[in-house]
RNA sequence: GGAGGGAUCGCAUAGUGGUCGAGUGCGUACGCUUGGAAAGCGUAUAUGUCCGAAAGGAUAUCGGGGGUUCGAAUCCCCCUCCCUCCGCCA
């Protein structure tokens, strides 16, 4: 959501900002229903001034009550209350979809090939053996099983047994305990939440198709009515950002930094044709999380967008594994960010680099419509500032573990970080 | 799943149609007091929107939505959530 004063001070930056980031709408369009209700707000409140009056004189002298005076009032009053909020609503649709300002140096562009390249950390691996990709590195190793996903969940299911579930938790608990000796609060947040949760997050009105919805409005088969539809997150930023809804904080409280480990699903319903096959693109994951909260303070928010960063690249360090980072361009960021990193690392299979981070900052957009607050030294109240990035999702980081980590024998070594999870040095093919 | 009870200002509570945007206690902040602290005393302690240069004023909000009424925290309906008892259960 974006400040309303701002909106009518600045149309065309606006309007610009959508243009980039490939958001339909129409500022002109939305102006104008501001104005209509703008008036409407207006003269409502001097309608209910009016009947507080007569009220107030009512109470004071019952006998001098003009009721057909007092009824033909409120008529007046109700209908244009209607009539508000109908154009409230009609207001809000288009200011939901209304995106952040970007960053002035964020590469212009319709998609994810204006990204730019920020840096590169790490060797890219040489093989003198034909190498393998993940998929058939998982079945040799009889650590993943496509075929059998398939038959129980469907389209992008996936089993990991032995060393490949080892590996999965292995690399998940690393980054957790890496998060929590960087002074992060972990958190445990549900993964079943409510649309207000989405709306909050900006994954709503947009990403819609892409979350599942466990209880849809209408009937069940056995005729029971479903009232408010819960979705299944695909991320636990949006639950663990709600948290924070419809409070104030205290200055001293910020900046708060939270982190969280949970199942994540996506129903990847317009990417049919992407990735099919292996552990890539996939409907259910496990995500490390971290998300911070901080003051309205662009620059304290950049060095934290900072922070995050390098937490994730020291974890992909730790695990020598070889990545670059991009920023964003903004026809790739998302309507309610303001800068925005992604890390993609080194996939030998693919021969290129695959998207494994995303860090974000998005300002206020968040914090607006989540009514997310705090209130500074001075006593004024000021929305938050809020950040998310991703700490480690496996198993897609697996594809980077499994291929650059394979040997000539069929054999992978285990990233010496992870061993003491797992009480292995390599998982060997001869079983 | 069955039966009952509840949701009020950070927390706890008072409040059954106008005197209630809302009392009291705790907490918090500032001041007085003190050698310093505690206690004590005093003052303050929501948020949104609109009008206004400002001072200030208006308006809305007592879980959410709708209704009754000139007027709703208070009455009625629906929803959500919480609690107690019974049943089931990792």
């Amino acid at each position: 959501m974006i400040d309303l004063n701002f909106l009518r001070n600045n149309p065309q930056l606006i309007q610009k900002a959508a243009l980039d980031k490939n958001i339909d709408i129409n500022i002109n369009h939305i102006l104008e229903i501001d104005k209509k209700y703008k008036e409407l707000s207006i003269s409502v409140q001097k309608l209910r001034e009016e009947r507080n009056v007569l009220t107030e004189k009512i109470k004071r002298d019952p006998k001098q009550f003009d009721r057909k005076g007092a009824q033909s009032l409120k008529q007046k009053l109700e209908k244009e209350e209607k009539a508000l909020s109908a154009v409230w609503e009609e207001l809000k649709i288009e200011l939901l979809k209304i995106p952040n300002v970007p960053a002035v140096n964020t590469p212009i562009g319709p998609n994810s090939k204006f990204d730019k390249e920020i840096r590169r950390w790490g060797k890219i691996p040489k093989f003198d053996f034909p190498i393998k990709n993940h998929i058939e590195i998982g079945k040799n190793l009889d650590i993943l099983d496509f075929v059998a996903g398939a038959k129980v969940s469907g389209f992008r299911g996936y089993y990991l047994k032995n060393e490949g579930a080892l590996l999965h938790w292995a690399v998940l608990n690393f980054a957790f305990a890496k998060m929590i000796s960087h002074g992060f609060t972990p958190m445990v947040p549900p993964t079943l939440i409510h649309e207000f949760v989405l709306v909050g997050s900006g994954h709503f009105p947009f990403g819609k198709r892409d979350i599942y919805q466990i209880a849809n409005p209408g009937k069940l088969e056995s005729g029971e009515e479903i009232k408010n539809p819960i979705y299944l997150g695909g991320t636990s930023e949006p639950a663990l950002l709600a948290y924070f809804a419809d409070k104030i904080l205290t200055e001293k409280e910020l900046p708060i930094k939270i982190c969280a480990l949970t199942q994540c699903y996506r129903s990847e319903v317009g990417d049919y044709g992407k990735d099919v096959k292996g552990l890539y693109r996939i409907h259910e994951f496990t995500k490390v999380e971290q998300v911070v909260i901080c003051r309205n303070d662009l620059k304290e928010s950049e060095k934290l967008h900072q922070e995050m960063q390098s937490i994730s690249e020291e974890i992909l360090q730790e695990l020598d594994l070889s990545y670059h980072v991009v920023q964003n361009s903004t026809g790739d960021m998302g309507a309610g960010k303001y800068k925005m990193f992604d890390i993609e690392t080194w996939m030998p299979a693919r021969n290129n680099y695959g998207e494994t981070h995303s860090n974000s900052n998005l300002t206020d957009w968040q914090a607006r419509r989540l009514n997310m607050k705090f209130k500074d030294r001075k006593g004024i109240v000021n929305y938050c500032y809020t950040l998310n990035n991703t700490v480690i999702a496996s198993p897609r980081i697996l594809i980077a573990i499994l291929e650059n980590y394979q040997k000539a024998d069929g054999s992978v070594l285990i990233p010496k970080i992870l061993q003491k999870y797992l009480n292995i040095e390599k998982i060997t093919p001869s079983k």
